[in-house]
RNA sequence: UCCCCGGUAGCUCAAUGGCAGAGCGGGUGGCUGUUAACCACUAGGUUGAUGGUUCGAGUCCGUCCCGGGGAGCCA
C-alpha cells in the first residue's frame, strides 16, 4: 500500500522574499509575509523583495503614471501602501479592475516612502487578483460606518478598523487568560455545555431537546420527557461553576473558559444570549484569596493589552473612548478598593446624591448605585463583599453573622459588574439549610451535596465575563461589537 | 419585559400638513507622490409596514415591526 503525504516547504529566497508553499495535491498556494511582520522589520526589508496578500482598503489613481493601493491583511491596524505603475503591460489591465474590497497579492520591492503617513511602501512587480469586489455593491466604504449598520453585515465587518482591532484584542485577552492561570498551576477544565442543572439562581435558560416542537410534551403523562433525548429536561449551561467545583476538589486549582447561555429577554448594551465566561475555582481559597486572585487577574489582563495591543488601544482612544488610556493605566497600577456591602450602603445613604431607587440595607444595589460608587466615589475598580444572604444564591458561604454571605462583586468604571464570585459553602449542614431556604431540590443536586460529605474543603471562585472585559479594555460601548457574532433576543444571523 | 428617542437614496442625515433634498459612496470625465484626496457632470426613492384623519401626509392619530439610549436581570 502506498502512503500518500502532503508536503510543507518553507524557504527563504534571497533577496528577502519569504515564501511558504504548501502542496495539497496539485494545488499550490503562495504564502507571503504578514504586513505586521513587514512593518515590524522595515529596515531589514527596505531594498528587498516581499510578497503580501490582503484586501484593498482604498485605491488612488495618479495621472503621473502611478496608482496607490492600500492593502490590509488583518494582521495589524496598519495598511501597506502599494505603488503600482499604470502603464505596465503585464498588469495595467488588472490594475483597472482592482477596487475597494478586492482580495489581491502583490509582490515587489520594499522602499522608503517619500510621502507622509507611512515609512515604507511596496513597489509592485507582480499583482494577482484573487477575488474582485463590485464597487457598486460592496457595502463597506472608506468612511466611518455606524455600528448598527455594520452589525447587519457581520460577515464583512471584521474588515473594518474597529471590529478588526476588537478581534485582535479579544484573541490576545483569550490567550492571556490561559497564560495567567497556567502560570499559576491551574488546570483548564472543559465543563459541559449541556446540563440538567436548571436553577442556581440564574434566570431564563435555553432548553435542549429533540422533541417535536409542533407536538410538545404531554404534561399529563407521568414522565413527559421519557422520549426526549436525555430522558429528562436538559438545558444550555448558565455557568460551569458547579462542575468546576467538582474538579477543584480533586485537582486543587482549575478554571473553565467557554460559552455560556442566558435566555433572558435582555435588550441592553451589556447583555448577550451567548457569551464567554472565565470561571476559576480554587480549593483551600477563602474570600480574601479569591479577591486577591481576581484583582491580580484583572491587572494582568489589562497589563497584557497595554503591552501588546498598543496600536489597537491608540485607535480606540482616538475614535471610541478618549479616556481609555487613563482608565487602563489606573486599573493596571492602582490597588482596588474593597468595601463591604454594609459600608457601601452607608456611603450611598450619606451621599447627597438623589437616586431613583432609595437605598437601605437588604436591598440589591442598582446600576445607578454601582456607577456612583465606582465612578464618582472611588474612581477605580471596586470590590464589594459580604452581601445579604437573601440576595445571593444558595452555594455562597454563610458568614458568622448569619445575615451575610462571603460574596464579592468587582465593579469597574464605565461597565459596572465585571466579576462576581464567592467563597462556597463547604459545610454540609449549612448548605442543606441554604438549599431548603432557597427551595433547591436536594435530589437534583445529590452530587453537589456529596462533595460536602466526602472530603469537603473551603474553596472559592469567581466568574468574569469576557465581553464585559472587552468593553472595559476597548472602550466599545455596545457588547454586540466585541463578540464576532452577537446573539441577542431575535438575532441569530450568521 | 418596561420607559424615552428614532426609522427618508447604498451609507450618514435634512425637509411649518403643500414640487423628495444634501454630503459621502457609485458611474463618466478632468487634475494630482496620493493619504477620509480634489473639481465637474450623472444615475439613484413604494419616506419601515399597515389602517385612519385631511382637498392634500415623510410630517398628525392607531396598531405592528426594527434600531438606539436607559431600567430590570446579570457576566
Amino acid at each position: 500500500m502506498r502512503l500518500s503525504f502532503k508536503i510543507l516547504i518553507i524557504w527563504v529566497k534571497p533577496p528577502g522574499t519569504i515564501e511558504l508553499k504548501t502542496s495539497f495535491g496539485d494545488l499550490t498556494m503562495e504564502k507571503g509575509i504578514r504586513i505586521v511582520d513587514l512593518l515590524g522589520k522595515e529596515e531589514e526589508y527596505t531594498g528587498k523583495k516581499a510578497l503580501v496578500q490582503g484586501w484593498v482598503r482604498t485605491k488612488r489613481d495618479s495621472k503621473a503614471g502611478i496608482c496607490f493601493i492600500e492593502i490590509n491583511d488583518g494582521s495589524c491596524m496598519k495598511s501597506l501602501q502599494v505603488i503600482a505603475e499604470l502603464d505596465r503591460e503585464d498588469y495595467s489591465e488588472l490594475l483597472k479592475k482592482i477596487t475597494t474590497g478586492s482580495a489581491i497579492l502583490v509582490e515587489g520591492a520594499v522602499s522608503a516612502s517619500p510621502g507622509k503617513g507611512q515609512s515604507i511602501e511596496l513597489h509592485a512587480e507582480r499583482i494577482h487578483l484573487y477575488g474582485w469586489a463590485d464597487p457598486a455593491l460592496y457595502p463597506l466604504q472608506k468612511k466611518r460606518h455606524s455600528f448598527e449598520y455594520l452589525r447587519q453585515i457581520a460577515h464583512l465587518r471584521p474588515r473594518t478598523n474597529t471590529i478588526g482591532a476588537a478581534a485582535r484584542v479579544r484573541n490576545r485577552l483569550s490567550y492571556a487568560i490561559h497564560q495567567f492561570f497556567q502560570n499559576l498551576g491551574f488546570h483548564y477544565i472543559h465543563t459541559p455545555i449541556i446540563t440538567a442543572s436548571d436553577c442556581e439562581g440564574a434566570g431564563e435558560i435555553f432548553r435542549v431537546t429533540t422533541l417535536d416542537p409542533v407536538h410538545p410534551v404531554d404534561t399529563t403523562e407521568e414522565d413527559p420527557y421519557r422520549n426526549d433525548f436525555f430522558a429528562k429536561p436538559a438545558f444550555l449551561t448558565v455557568s460551569g461553576q458547579l462542575q468546576a467545583e467538582i474538579y477543584a476538589l480533586a485537582l486543587g486549582r482549575v478554571y473553565t473558559f467557554g460559552p455560556t447561555f442566558r435566555a433572558e429577554n435582555s435588550n441592553t448594551s451589556r447583555h448577550l444570549a451567548e457569551f464567554w465566561m472565565v470561571e476559576p475555582e480554587m480549593a483551600f481559597y477563602d474570600l480574601e484569596d479569591d479577591l486577591d486572585l481576581a484583582q491580580a487577574f484583572i491587572k494582568k489582563l489589562v497589563g497584557v493589552v497595554l503591552d501588546d495591543c498598543g496600536e489597537e488601544l491608540e485607535f480606540f482612544a482616538r475614535f471610541i473612548e478618549p479616556e481609555l488610556m487613563a482608565r487602563l493605566q489606573n486599573a493596571a497600577q492602582s490597588a482596588f478598593e474593597v468595601i463591604t456591602y454594609s459600608e457601601a450602603v452607608d456611603i450611598l445613604i450619606k451621599s447627597s446624591e438623589k437616586f431613583a431607587f432609595p437605598v437601605q440595607w437588604g436591598v440589591d444595589l442598582q446600576s445607578e448605585h454601582e456607577r456612583y460608587l465606582t465612578e464618582r466615589v472611588f474612581k477605580k475598580p471596586l470590590g464589594i463583599i459580604n452581601f445579604p444572604r437573601s440576595l445571593k444564591p444558595f452555594y455562597m458561604r454563610v458568614n458568622d453573622d448569619e445575615k451575610t454571605v462571603a460574596a464579592m462583586d468587582i465593579l469597574v468604571p464605565g461597565i459596572g459588574e465585571i466579576i462576581g464570585g464567592s467563597q462556597r459553602e463547604e459545610r454540609l449542614d449549612l448548605l442543606l439549610e441554604q438549599m431548603r431556604i432557597k427551595e433547591i431540590s436536594a435530589d437534583d443536586y445529590r452530587w453537589y451535596i456529596e462533595l460536602r460529605q466526602f472530603g469537603s474543603v473551603p474553596h472559592s471562585g469567581f466568574g468574569l465575563g469576557l465581553e464585559r472585559m472587552m468593553q472595559f479594555v476597548t472602550g466599545i460601548q455596545n457588547i454586540r461589537e466585541v463578540i464576532p457574532f452577537p446573539r441577542t433576543p431575535g438575532h441569530v444571523e450568521f
